[in-house]
DNA sequence: AAATGATGTAAGAAATCCTAACATGCCTTG
DNA sequence: CAAGGCATGTTAGGATTTCTTACATCATTT
């Protein structure tokens, strides 16, 4: 019963998540920081990272490497919370089941509504200047 | 490609390896130095386990349970090392598959054997009383 | 030019893990 | 029954990893 491993049982050691995702530490902590994942913490204090926390820094890395800012990220990232939360952190978020291309819908509209006020609210760099 | 994590990837350290077996860091240490389990070290000596090597310590506490003893179980996990060695360190193992039937088979004999000659190889003991 | 966003780096403290050694309790054996 | 071996607990000192905080950097935005 105890033999299988949940995908919300924290079991990663930073420096292994670092090597899972190629990410920094300095970057882990920075989206943690800004609410984009939650790992939990040993009596330690240290962070240990369950596998879905490990999937949700790889659709990070994978936005990111596309040019949405965090501040983008976050708002897809929240959108379907119900999947990628600790069962201890679960609170009562307005929990919408999404697909991918919802996501790719809300994530259009805010970048024509960038490009409309001559602000992006999500992109940063690369893709802003399609904007203006 | 690297969002698979493969069951021969070393990624646990050694406080969750405790928390998932049940076993305390002593036992975990001994059965290694018994060549039981072969996890890998990072640059710094830390030991880390794969899931390969926190199921072989289930099935090792299991055996435990049931009295047998290390150099007992050493034999058992020595039959089958195909699918629970780390891939650097496989070498050229005599590699049978074999099923529950045939690991039950093998310590009945051995059970056998050990109240043949009045001297158990395997079980220490609880079983032990009963041949002598 | 100044502000902001995202990341790197460094320092000092704290947590985790390592090995080695000695202690303990239970069997087995002579 | 005493001696030895097995499996595990405990302790000590040292090494590694992670933590937080602060400051630096570089690109982008205002």
């Amino acid at each position: 019963m105890d033999k299988e491993i949940r995908r919300t049982m924290p079991v990663f050691p930073m420096s292994i998540v670092q090597k899972l995702t190629g990410l920094s530490a300095r970057q882990i902590r920075y989206y943690e920081q800004h609410q984009l994942i939650h790992p939990e913490r040993t009596e330690g204090n240290r962070r240990m990272f369950s596998l879905n926390d490990v999937e949700r820094l790889l659709e990070i890395k994978s936005l990111l490497d596309e040019g949405v800012n965090l501040a983008g990220i976050k708002h897809v990232l929240n959108m379907k919370p119900l999947e990628n939360e600790h069962p201890s952190s679960r609170s009562e978020h307005p929990k919408k089941d999404l697909s991918n291309a919802d996501v790719m819908k809300y994530l259009k509209t805010e970048l024509i509504e960038a490009g409309k006020y001559g602000k992006s609210s999500l992109i940063q760099g690369e893709l802003s200047r399609f904007f203006h």
